[in-house]
DNA sequence: CTAGTATATATAGTAACTATATAGTCAAGG
DNA sequence: CCTTGACTATATAGTTACTATATATACTAG
């Protein structure tokens, strides 16, 4: 009477058909985590072919953020029960996180499409553009917070961004009202804003932007910032134009792809109205 | 000339945001991962609203399995195209997992589905049932193994699984052909299956099963699973049928939800024809 | 001015591996 | 039969990425 089901699996074959490397089979033995079903006299550690799908839960679990030592208490006292409770439980657990995945696959895409606009614009530029409506999701009014309220403010507006999956890579940005602008207040922003290409249902503080906008760019510090604004002034006087109600800015290059501040680039973008 | 903008935000403010410990913020500034861009002259650090966003993309590095070290090493010499680059690479990987953590999903509905279902079902008794086409995906023939190619055999075909995410939470069966039963080889399977809900297109060895199948369970070890193969053989003479050409063997409950081997149960799909 | 809550550094501890050192086991070839 | 090489084992140390603790200093509200 041939048993082939009852072939063993050496710690070394179970191991690559787990790819994970022995070492970890001999730590879970030891953790009491996934035991071999043999283990002859010599103390050679033998795994049958259906102890892999435990290996499979084993790191599902893992996956999910579970610790070595909660799935153990779980491998302890393993009944159908407790399983299916289990499996519920992850099931919630791994929606989650297809969620994660899905929107940082999102945020990658974002950031690239983001990159590569910005490798074939003319940063020394000032153009002249109708841009089309954009649903841009707003922050609580900054205008004249304390310190302490700012950091509550954006704690509070990436916390909703968070919260209701609005985080698509794009850039978080300034709205700075015209007549703060006029003021020399360059950067006294009145929202911050992020903009979302799909805009969801039942989200409140939106706000769609179109119109005509002279755009520029800011190479270097925020600090800086006033003589490039002052360019773009002449500009709109030279066109003939005065400025609209809000100008919006955001980072095209910052920490995240330059080392140096002094190769930030910032871009402004500047509502206009004819004379 | 009022900045809101270059409000800075302490440690801690900088942490919450970030959803982490204070002390991690500490180990990627020690580490030269996510350094403040300000320190005063008493040490404390501020961070900026938009390192953020480089924050968020170390995030996502670290999950995609980038060590802390090899994005340090990116974040060093940092430049729009080399980011670009390393989004081109992440977006494949991150297209792997995210296929990786469907086909988890999936698992946890399987294995949610087969263990409510054997819930309900009475293991003391053999029925007949006529089982629906079904789509099993096959090992090679194993018949005639030794010990070292059917290593090789399951190797494979756990790979292919693995490759071909054919993997879908339905327990690892074998099949036994009707000479092999007879002769009293009753585990001397010919191949090893896997069942295939949705079945993909351009993979061989697909096997459509459907027909009366005489269905028992048994109770125990495998080397004990002679006398449920007795005790069907008998009720098959009752019924007047005989056997047909193949009998299916998969696990209902093995090490995944039971910790003896006593409690573990096998359920035996015999093929029956009426004489 | 004090109490309480921040901040900082330094150091030790933890989880989950991962590598290394040393030794025993086994099967194949000369 | 003996040796060689590839396996197995245990024991222990090292690594990564935090995480906690101890101690000291700084800021802030009453």
């Amino acid at each position: 009477m041939n048993k082939k089901n009852v072939k063993y699996l050496t710690t070394g074959e179970f191991a690559k058909l787990c790819k994970v490397n022995k070492q970890t089979l001999f730590y879970y033995d030891q953790i009491g985590l996934l035991s071999p079903i043999y283990k002859n006299e010599k103390g050679y550690r033998y795994y049958s072919l259906n102890q892999i799908e435990l290996f499979y839960v084993i790191d599902l679990l893992k996956e999910l953020g579970m610790s070595l030592k909660d799935i153990q208490l779980y491998t302890q006292n393993k009944s159908p029960e407790s399983f299916l409770a289990l499996m519920y439980q992850q099931k919630e657990e791994i929606g989650k996180k297809r969620q994660e995945i899905e929107m940082k696959e999102k945020l990658i895409e974002t950031k690239i499409a983001i990159i590569e606009e910005s490798l074939s614009v003319p940063f020394n530029q000032i153009t002249l553009q109708h841009l089309p409506e954009a649903t841009l999701y707003l922050s609580r009014n900054i205008e004249d917070t304390t310190d302490d309220e700012f950091v509550e403010v954006i704690s509070e507006f990436i916390e909703e961004l968070n919260e209701a999956q609005l985080d698509t890579g794009f850039p978080i940005g300034g709205i700075t009202k015209r007549k703060h602008v006029l003021n020399g207040d360059y950067s006294k922003y009145t929202y911050l804003y992020i903009e979302q290409p799909q805009p969801k249902e039942g989200y409140p503080y939106f706000k769609a932007v179109k119109g005509d906008f002279l755009i520029g760019y800011h190479i270097g510090e925020d600090t800086t910032i006033c003589s490039t604004y002052e360019e773009m002034f002449s500009e709109m006087k030279r066109l003939n134009l005065s400025l609209g109600d809000y100008v919006f800015e955001e980072y095209v290059y910052d920490t995240l792809v330059k080392n140096q501040k002094e190769q930030y680039v910032t871009k402004i973008m500047m509502q206009v109205v004819g004379n």
